[in-house]
This record gives C-alpha cells, structure tokens and sequence, in this order.
DNA sequence: GAAAATATTTAGATTTGTCTAAATTTAAAT
DNA sequence: ATTTAAATTTAGACAAATCTAAATATTTTC
C-alpha cells in the first residue's frame, strides 16, 4: 500500500505521541503536526478507514499493528537519511532533520536497504536515536535515557551520565542503581519529569535533569 | 519560489520536448506527462501566472528564462541522484529512472550541491547525459550527447559514452568516429532517435540509445 | 452536580491537480 | 474553399487536504 506524505505525517506523529502516553488525543496532534484540530479530526478518520489506526470520537486514537509497522519504516528512513547527511554528505546535525523529513517519504523499499547497506547498517542516528533495522527491530540492548523511553517498557539501568557525587547521592537516596529494572509510569511534559515505578516499591518521581543522566538498555 | 512536484515535471517536460521542436503542443505534453490534454491546459495557465512559460492558447508553450533555470536545477538533481543510485547504491542503469524521478523533487538546494562534491563533480550521469554544474552550465561544450543536440547545429564527434565493443561495432559499421563532423537533421519523438548527416553521405538514423552515448563538441 | 472552560467534531468552503464531455479553434483533405 | 479531422480549450465535477465558524462533548471547577 502507498500513502501520502501527509498520512505518514500523521502516522509519524501517532507514533511518537504514544510513547507518551499511551492514547492520542486531538489536539496534541494538531500541535505536533502544526495544523488544525478539525483537520486532524477529518484526517483520522480516513486513516481509520485504511486500518493504520483506532480512532472513536471524543476517545483518542492509538495506532493499529499495521499503523506501528508504518511509522517505524517511516522513523527508520527518516534516521539514515539523517546518518547518511552527516557522515557522508557531512551536513551538521542541526541542519538534517528539515531535509529528512523530505527524504522519508521517498517510495523505494529498496533503497532504505541499499543505503543502509552503504552507510554499514548503523545503529544509531546522529542524536543518538536508535535506527530501526529492515524488519523494523531496534538495535538489541540499546541504551537511552529514561527521559527518552516509552512508557511502560521495562528496562534496566545501564550506566549514568553525571557520575559527580551529587548525582550519586540522588540515586542512592531513591534507592537506583546499575541493574535496577524499572519502567515509565508517566511523564509531566510541564517540566520533563518522569513518574517511574520499580517492583516491590512506591512510583517516585525523577526530574528531567536526572532522567536524561540515567541511561537505561531494553531488549527487543 | 518553491513548486509543486507536478508543476516541476510540467516544467521539466516542455523542457526535454523544446529540445525536439521549439514550441511544444498541448498534446505531447499530455502524452509525456501520462495525463488528459484538459489537465495540460489547466496547468498551462497556472505555469503561465508564475512566469515559468509563455503560453497563448492553441499557439503551443515556451519556457521563460525563470522555467529554464528551473528546469536545469531538475534535470541536475535528476542526474546526480541517478549517478548516486548506480555508483554509490550500485544499482543498475535500467532501475534508477523511476527512484530519481521522486528525488528530483527534494528541495534542499544545499543538499544537491553537498551530494555533487560528494561523487565527485561527475558530468555525465549513467545513461551518459550531461549533468549541469551549480550554476546550470552543461559540461563545458566539449561533451554534449548527440541526443541532447540542437537541429543543424554542427559538430564534431568528441567521446563515446559506452566503450563497449557491442557499441564500437556500430559506430564502425556507421562510420562513425572521433573527429566525425555531423549535424542533427530531425528527431523522431516516437523513440528518441535522431537523423544525422554527414558531409558527402546519405542520412542515417541513430538510435536513442547510441545517440546519448556519442558525444559531441560544438564550438560555442 | 451544575456551570464554566476546554477539547473535539461537524458543516461548509477553499485550493490544487485532476477528470469527462462538450464546445471551439486550427490544420488537413478533398 | 469547404468540409472533415484533429487538437485544444471550456465548463463543470471530483478527491485530497486543509481551513473557519458553529455545534456538541467532555472535563474541570466551585
């Protein structure tokens, strides 16, 4: 199936706003996507119709498998469009995410594979993103920041960033350490704090700063 | 200005069919395009407002200096995507067309020229066309393919695209040769091939094929 | 739990690019 | 020079994606 740009825009933006909180509402799209809430609303149902997403009025919208399948294709090209800029055309990072978002919704399947192929099957894009593989699977064991993880997704503490004594001192007060298993409960877009829970004990919240210095490995 | 990926192939297609007769029909524009002669029209009029053409109903089309410039920029893009595809990707010549087509379209002018220093400056594209540098100037003069002439202009015969012995046998049969002086008599649109002439010979006709690998020089 | 505030959806319109069918103009043929 | 044929344009319609303004749901607040 071939679809537009713009309903691979919207596919996009499901995707990521899931990772947030699990369903998606109207207007959080329309921001993302910077258009109109009635056309998000005109949008979801057509997408609807093609089975890329679950949508009932007033009750948000969640992407189907075969909408997921899409929108790791879509966020796959998208990150070596952006690794191939930078490490062969030697663009700086700030500058490629603009021209990517041009470049992912070129058609060929066969292309995503040959420049994955050449640019040697990285793993990772120039921020740091994980890039999907042909069968759209993350790298295995990837590192992120917990301020970066889904919600709900178990993991385990990896390694910190700031390793100075007043991080440490956070981490031993909250009880986290390398081996923790944890997983996102929620995330307060206020300030960037996130809500974790780790078994056997109460949710605690971690602030932005200390979320993005907790680095955290997940399978599959 | 920025244009739509359908008023760029409007544009790219009077380009390419100027080359074979310097007012083009509705008709062959319909044609070249895969569309209805109503739609030419209707695009016609759009084209005309933005300056890109001169267009006087039922008098045929003729790009501006505006549409030329832009019609160079796409064909470069077209070309270096295609010598990228081949030489980079390692595809074949035979499937690269239909991939170009969709990333002639890619805005970004920073990311052409990046992608032009980044294979090298090429001046030919696989099927041996010219590519225009950054200012839209063709190969200097030199090498032009014998496809790409304009009628009864002489010249003399500089290159050959193609070394392969399969072509060196016709180019013998022909007699055809470094050196040759010939001139363009007509075009044939049905299949691209050119009628040549030879100083103290009977015409003969070239194929599309064989005519975009004889290159040829012209004095300015 | 009703009123106020916020979020979402509907209704109707617009733009772009396309189409079919009919009308018109130009070119070809007798 | 008419008539016929071919090419081109107009008129009116349609689908995709968007918008504004109004109507309706849901959520929050008191």
């Amino acid at each position: 199936m071939k679809y537009s740009p713009s309903q691979e825009n919207y596919i996009k933006a499901v995707y990521h706003l899931q990772l947030e909180s699990s369903t998606v509402t109207t207007n959080a799209l329309a921001q993302a996507l910077d258009t109109r809430p009635a056309s998000v609303t005109d949008m979801l149902k057509k997408l609807k119709l093609q089975k890329l997403l679950l949508y009932e009025k007033y009750r948000g919208v969640k992407l189907t498998a075969e909408g997921r399948r899409l929108a790791v294709q879509i966020i796959r090209k998208h990150r070596l469009w952006e690794f191939f800029l930078v490490h062969t055309l030697r663009f700086g990072w700030e500058e490629v995410h603009e021209i990517a978002e041009e470049l992912e919704h070129i058609g060929s399947g066969k292309l995503v594979d040959r420049l994955d192929a050449f640019l040697g099957f990285p793993q990772h894009d120039p921020h740091g993103d994980p890039i999907p593989d042909r069968l759209g699977k993350l790298p295995a064991g990837t590192h992120s920041a917990l301020s970066e993880m889904p919600l709900h997704r178990h993991a385990v503490v990896r390694g910190i960033g700031d390793q100075r004594p007043v991080m440490l001192d956070l981490l031993r007060d909250q009880q986290i350490a390398l081996g923790t298993k944890l997983e996102v409960q929620k995330k307060f877009s206020v300030d960037g704090s996130v809500q974790i829970k780790i078994r056997g004990r109460q949710p605690v919240n971690i602030s932005a700063y200390a979320a993005k210095n907790i680095l955290v490995g997940y399978d599959k």
